[in-house]
DNA sequence: TCATGCATGTAAGAGGTTACATGATTCG
DNA sequence: CGAATCATGTAACCTCTTACATGCATGA
């Protein structure tokens, strides 16, 4: 017999009652959470949350503790809420899911120009050796600060990815550049 | 004065006008097209090229050629649309937007157990090894067969992310392997 | 002739973003 | 006292996915 508690979680409500093994905490704090940790990884969004907790607290999955300071309303994880998301974790992690724009503009990058696809991956360019520099350093405050392997690992594969992007803007710069502008701009 | 003309451009929208500059295509050609070309980095759907398609045209911006066979319905780059996709593509490409439930699943390591992380992880490098073989194959195949740089450092771009995986994948076995297990699982 | 591939579309719903609207607390 | 931060929520909208529904053409 199905009941509302049997439906699947959404990987959002997922996410939520994974957080909230930390401790309770208030939608806010769960935005904040969320985006220091896994940050550019998995993100959501203040209205999402807040439209989750409702319903996870109206399936009993999570429940709302005393009022805090400013209108805190700190949920915390239930025995059902645990169970839920242990039968989630259970399937394991999902199909992954990208949106870069950069290579939608690297494909059509005939189309757009080489000059100008030239311009876009030194700007890009910038953009993954800021993040390659700031990342190294989080992991090195982390390796020595004892954190959770979890944790470094998280940032380690931000840094990581950063480091392999700029390889192969690096490659690639030096391909379009040989490039013979005869495109189909101007034509 | 704001016309209908003026308004942006959504980037799937972009997309099927950055396509339509290899020649007119049928809505099921364009899914195949982006599919093949930027597959995991890009995607779109059916029901939404269909759904644009119409748009597009009311806009001005495509307009449907004749007729083939099997219902083919053609759309061709106008002028208008070729224009809209400049400027778009003025812009620069936008912010990134990744879902990796693989790495939400390593930042709550901590609650979802040492060992189903480390099959997890396993689980993954297989995938990704596959991905490395599999693209470095079309990468040589693109390389020899002079096919455009672009369409080459989108396949690279895939082939360099997966050996980046795998060795974040291969350092992190050894380290979560180390931990102790006294998590809060079973606790 | 039958399976596969090409082709188009709609409907419903889930998921996600942005803007609006409000207010308390803390720190300098 | 004023700015920044913490905090909650709604409304509208856009985007995206899934399922449904249909049918022609090609090649084995």
């Amino acid at each position: 017999m199905a009941s509302d508690h049997d439906e699947l979680l959404n990987s959002t409500s997922a996410a939520i009652l994974g957080f909230l093994h930390e401790g309770p905490m208030t939608g806010w704090q769960l935005v904040a959470t969320v985006e220091t940790s896994v940050g550019p990884f998995w993100s959501i969004t203040r209205s999402q949350v807040y439209r989750e907790l409702s319903t996870l607290a109206e399936r009993g999955l999570v429940e709302q503790g005393s009022p805090g300071a400013r209108d805190a309303r700190p949920y915390a994880l239930t025995g059902a809420g645990r169970t839920a998301f242990e039968s989630w974790a259970e399937q394991g992690p999902g199909k992954a899911n990208l949106r870069l724009p950069l290579l939608l503009f690297t494909t059509l990058g005939k189309h757009i120009g080489r000059d100008r696809m030239l311009d876009i991956l030194r700007a890009e360019r910038k953009v993954q050796a800021a993040q390659v520099r700031t990342l190294s350093a989080v992991r090195v405050t982390f390796e020595s600060s004892g954190a959770d392997p979890y944790s470094i690992a998280t940032v380690d594969y931000g840094a990581t990815m950063a480091r392999a992007s700029l390889r192969w803007i690096d490659r690639h710069l030096k391909a379009f550049a040989a490039i013979e502008v005869n495109g189909d701009r101007h034509e």
